[in-house]
DNA sequence: AGCACGCCGACT
DNA sequence: GTCGGCGTGCTC
């Protein structure tokens, strides 16, 4: 009986390549799951066999045999296979490139899935009976010391203290004591869990609390709580009984706040394993974390984004803290969502989810508010923390004078606050000194020559910009359009308003945290502790300072802009504006004082800025709701953006016309035709574009967009999947590059 | 994607 | 003469 193996392999190919078994492996049924060396065409790869039939479509004459088998233990199990086959058809993503975006590193290189083992040496019955015998002193000491270590020691405590390997082997051969082979990382901590006494809890923790520690099979939770009302103490006492169990958890974070003091407070409460996947591990670190979830051995994984696709053995929870977090999103390659994958995973394994979060995502909060989720609030803060935070007042600068984009007022109040020795976090959405560079004389302005974008003028190193594709060049210092030498910096960067500022105030610290300030992770944390230790100070940054770190003595926000995000033609930039202005809110006040946020404006009439400011964020959130679904927009409708690009505007111009075309018996019967004769008719399905996309040109390619909106999803896939299927055939596709976006973060892409 | 093959322009 | 540009075809 002929047997075809199945194998998926890292190319962007949306196929599943055929392929004999290995002649001298006779077991190959075992093999699902395991890697493989294959030939494919020229090249040698390696490839995950993801299933076997007993025949194949193709000629017989082409198929070749497997090279090599590389693992004699499945490196994923079937339940795993399934989530990343139900991924790909998901995000419409080549099932094999799916699959080895979401392995390790090594793996993918075919290096061999083995934890790193430790020798563990113990004494044996001999060992523990001898009472004296003529060896050399440092022998008699090591007998000793194993003797007092029943389970056995590592060798690299044996070695810490003093030992050679030749001394543990002498007595290995003298039959006192032995090694056994076991994984660095293990699961088995003894004594009790809990190493830290839990914190007394709010009423509205406490039932929080209970009622996620009650839920049986999947269940979700939205956990909303405003800044320091303990969120994260939520998730450690609802997630104990999950690790008393014995289950793991997985807990998804912001890129930005995965940081020591985040693992600190897991580390210092429980007394078990915890692997941190963060980007600091070396890839020989990130296997063995991957290893050790996958056999059990860790308890708690903590990670950014592609956490996600960690293998568990025993899976009990699932949280994400700050899920509406754009970092969850990824913009290229596979875009997924993390949030979402783990919610389908949880669903499948039966678990549990926390979304937690001081300012949800609006497709979370209409779950929330239809009942699927279950929405816990938080709106109290624990004594021990600040007090709630204070409301957003508006500072209309139409009318005032700006010194270096601060108005007389904000100044004022900057005086008072550093005065009195407090902190103050001013806020600005751009890094570098200014977002642009302008001619006074001829009104020339410095543009990207790859993009239809200004460069941003940096002031250390001293260079122009650009944010969108890294061209950078020296500042001019004549305009190249007239001549003149009257060339003036246009609106305010970070490193603009840290000049002014630290003009202002000589003698008050200063720290800047942005992308160029904290290149590094060390830098951030050495920036950070700066802030710890300061009495008076100036915190000025990017989203940076809303995220994550806590500062406990700023009573001041001050937010020089906060009209950027208003009449964006993003759909979702008055959501993601609110989420990041009521975050940056929340850093204002101490303990036992208020604290103050001033929002500098040229449009204090504006009704939604106004509704922040009133009413706060779950007032402004529920009524964007009202927004969306009036436009039909997500969360209740769906959205998917094909993303187009190429070296003329006229070639992906022409590829994307043609397709629309080519789609239209799909989408011919769009809203409000009567022709339901057909699934798709019946359900409405809009198709908008092809269209230039923002910023038409970028890295001097020509991008343009095509959208569809359906309210059922199965409708939209079948679309998409029929686009897919004439661009894979179209021959001039081939000189555009181009990916579809299902549920866009942003409309950029 | 990668890699080969094939066909034209412009160089040591 | 050949080196190298990229259009086209193919990968079990
Ligand atoms: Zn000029
Ligand atoms: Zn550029």
């Amino acid at each position: 009986m002929p047997l075809i193996l199945e194998v998926a392999l890292p190319v962007p190919l949306d196929a599943i390549f055929d392929y004999l078994p290995h002649p001298h492996t006779a077991h190959f049924r075992q093999a699902l799951g395991c890697r493989v060396q294959v030939s494919f065409g020229q090249r040698k790869l390696i490839g995950v066999i993801v299933g076997h039939k007993q025949a194949s479509d193709i000629s017989p004459a082409k198929i070749k045999p497997i090279e090599h088998l590389l693992d004699l233990d499945p490196i994923l199990d079937p339940g795993w296979l399934a989530k990343i086959r139900w991924c790909a058809r998901y995000y419409h993503h080549p099932l094999g490139d799916t699959l080895f975006s979401c392995l390790p590193t090594l793996l993918k290189k075919g290096e061999p899935a083995d934890a790193l083992q430790d020798q563990i040496w113990f004494t044996t019955y001999l060992g523990q009976q001898i009472e004296a015998m003529p060896k050399t002193p440092a022998q008699w000491r090591l007998l000793q010391m194993l003797r007092q270590h029943p389970h056995g020691l590592e060798v690299s405590a044996i070695s810490a203290q003093g030992f050679q390997s030749t001394q543990l082997h002498k007595l290995r051969d003298k039959g006192l004591i032995d090694y056994r082979q076991e994984p660095k990382l293990t699961a088995q901590v003894s004594g009790p869990l809990l190493a830290e006494a839990e914190l007394v809890l709010t009423p509205e923790q406490t039932s929080a609390v209970q009622h996620i520690q009650q839920a049986q099979g999947f269940h979700v939770f939205l956990l909303e709580g405003v800044t320091g009302s303990g969120k994260t103490e939520v998730y450690l006492q609802a997630l104990r009984p999950v690790l008393a169990r014995g289950q793991q958890v997985l807990v998804l974070v912001p890129e930005i706040s995965l940081t020591p003091q985040t693992l600190h407070r897991f580390r210092r409460r429980f007394a078990c394993s915890l692997v941190a996947l963060h980007s600091g591990l070396s890839e020989r670190e990130r296997l063995e974390a991957w290893l050790a979830a996958k056999r059990g051995a860790a308890a708690i994984v903590i990670g950014t984004r592609s956490a996600v696709f960690t293998p568990f053995a025993n899976l009990g929870m699932v949280i994400i803290d700050e899920e509406q977090d754009a970092s969850f999103k990824q913009m290229e390659g596979l875009r997924y969502h993390a949030r979402d994958l783990a919610l389908k995973y949880a669903q499948e394994a039966q678990v549990p989810v926390i979304l937690g979060s001081a300012t949800p995502s609006l497709e979370s909060l209409r779950h929330a508010l239809a009942q699927h989720y279950q929405h816990l609030q938080l709106t109290q803060r624990p004594q021990t923390n600040k007090p709630t935070p204070p409301p957003l007042q508006l500072l209309d600068i139409r009318s005032l004078k700006l010194q270096e984009g601060f108005s007389l007022p904000l100044l004022k109040r900057l005086d008072t606050h550093l005065q009195a020795g407090n902190q103050v976090l001013i806020f600005i959405n751009r890094r570098g000194f200014a977002p642009a560079l302008t001619c006074y004389t001829c009104g020339w302005l410095a543009e990207c020559p790859q993009c239809d974008a200004r460069m941003t003028w940096h002031k250390e190193p001293p260079r122009l910009h650009c944010h969108h594709c890294d061209t950078q060049q020296a500042v001019m210092l004549t305009c190249p359009h007239c001549q003149s030498e009257d060339l003036h910096p246009l609106g305010w960067g970070t490193q603009r308003s840290e000049a002014f500022l630290q003009q202002r105030y000589p003698e008050i610290p200063l720290v800047r945290l942005d992308r160029d300030a904290v290149s590094t992770h060390k830098r951030l944390q050495t920036s950070l502790q700066q802030i710890q230790q300061m009495q008076a100070g100036i915190l000025l940054g990017t989203q940076m300072l809303a995220k994550g770190h806590h500062f406990p003595r700023v009573t001041l926000v001050a937010v020089l802009d906060a009209d950027t995000g208003l009449y964006s033609s993003d759909f979702r930039a008055l959501e993601h504006s609110g989420q990041l202005l009521t975050q940056v809110a929340g850093r204002a006040g101490r303990a036992h004082q208020a604290g103050e946020v001033i929002l500098q404006t040229r449009h204090p009439d504006d009704t939604n800025l106004l509704e922040l400011c009133q009413h706060g964020y779950s007032y402004f959130a529920r009524r964007l709701l009202e927004e969306r679904e009036q436009l039909s927009l997500p969360p209740y409708e769906y959205l998917a953006i094909l993303h187009a690009s190429g070296k003329t505007r006229e070639q992906v111009h022409q590829v994307l016309t043609e397709m629309a075309a080519h789609l239209h018996p799909y989408i011919q019967a769009t809203r409000g035709v009567e022709e339901a004769d057909s699934l798709i008719q019946a359900q409405g399905l809009n198709a908008i574009g092809p269209f230039p996309a923002p910023m038409e040109r970028r890295k001097n390619r020509y991008h343009m967009q095509f959208w569809l909106q359906a309210a059922q999803r199965a409708p939209l896939h079948e679309t998409i999947a029929a686009s897919l299927r004439y661009l894979r055939q179209h021959k001039q596709a081939r000189t555009i590059r181009y990916a579809w976006d299902i549920d866009p973060w942003d409309t950029l892409g």
